[in-house]
DNA sequence: GTCTATATAAGGATAGAC
DNA sequence: GTCTATCCTTATATAGAC
């Protein structure tokens, strides 16, 4: 079979598919831990195929990383646009990453990958066009909240108290204290903010 | 060649070795990416030689990882066994865990690994027999600091806040506001206990 | 305890037909 | 664009000599 192009169909459409179904195996194994033979088995083609799309397994990953990471993005540089005063932004951002970390596993773990990455240029390239935007408003927020403090560090802080409890979501329910309503995202959102309003809220109080 | 073994000697010395120069490997490549080979030449030894000390692979790994999460967490345990107001001991661990993570990174990637293992087995084994117990500690110390709080959710924030930062730290350089001060352990440290501090003094300051 | 040699499988990648 | 067939390398693991 193999069902041939009909000219004038958008030549796109394959190589998409591979992205997003390899996607979810790199997720969970990782670069090393899924062969080229693993992404055409899911994708229903040979592994020869593969390479009319893409020149090496490194480009597939690649690509199919910052194709997962494009898409999140927007979402979360969504929830940071809007209006509003520092705090509600600040809550609706927590929530919405909260959220998206409980929902969708297989980003968690990419970006946990992202962050183990040994080769220079690969982890470059992600940070430099995929991180940083999303960081950077973030670091504007974080500098709204409280101008007297290092945003840089402040930002991270945030991304930190709530990316940190998903990716030990796993071996927590062995921790004392455990209670499976912890898992749920608002419940996060909300020790999270809380976490952060007092602390800010401190700052005022000294400083007004 | 191949000095042999007097008898009385040791047995163990060759298996440590192992353990302890295997570390960095994994550290650095993970499980998949490190290969029996690999082991084999920074040991000095031919790959069929392991095969006398470790069943197979998987067991080399486990025991190897399990070795290095053993001798960090006394460490750690000691920094919040002593004595002091639970804020001066936050402060002692909180500088103390900034200081291993900035110091030990092959450590700090070794956590990593294990938060992304999907082998059930084999992270249940870690998280039960080598975080657990540093994390009852941490656990203890959240509900001394402010016993109206969630202290499972309070202990997993203050792990998160010190851990999150020097995970990301090779990505950090290529965000606003990054300056090299702050990846210094002490200038996290202070960072992370003044955070909490006022958060948790916001508190007292309501209730008490 | 460690070696050499080897079985056996799985990996990335290419050539050339269709 | 995708297939079949194949090359070459690397991987885990074992057998048996020393």
């Amino acid at each position: 079979m193999g069902n041939q192009m009909i000219k004038g169909t958008p030549k796109r459409k394959t190589r998409e598919e591979i992205l997003e179904l390899s996607a979810p195996l790199f997720a969970q194994h990782g670069y090393y831990g899924v062969s080229m033979r693993d992404v055409a088995a899911v994708v229903g083609l040979t592994q020869a195929a593969l390479y009319y799309h893409f020149s090496d397994k490194d480009q597939l990953y690649l690509d199919a990383v910052a194709y997962q990471f494009r898409e999140r993005e927007l979402t979360l540089k969504d929830l940071l646009a809007g209006n509003g005063v520092p705090w509600e932004r600040l809550e609706r951002f927590v929530a919405g990453l909260a959220r998206m970390m409980a929902t969708d596993k297989d980003f968690l773990r990419l970006i946990q990958w992202v962050l183990l990455d040994t080769d220079e240029t690969r982890q470059n390239t992600l940070a430099k066009y995929v991180f940083r935007d999303l960081f950077v408003a973030v670091h504007d927020l974080a500098s709204e909240l409280d101008p007297h403090q290092d945003a840089h560090l402040l930002a991270m802080s945030i991304l930190g108290l709530v990316i940190f409890h998903f990716q030990t979501g796993a071996t927590r329910k062995f921790m004392p204290g455990h209670r499976p309503h912890q898992h749920r995202p608002e419940v996060l959102a909300r020790h999270v903010c809380e976490l952060l309003k007092r602390s800010l809220a401190a700052v005022d109080g000294e400083a007004g």
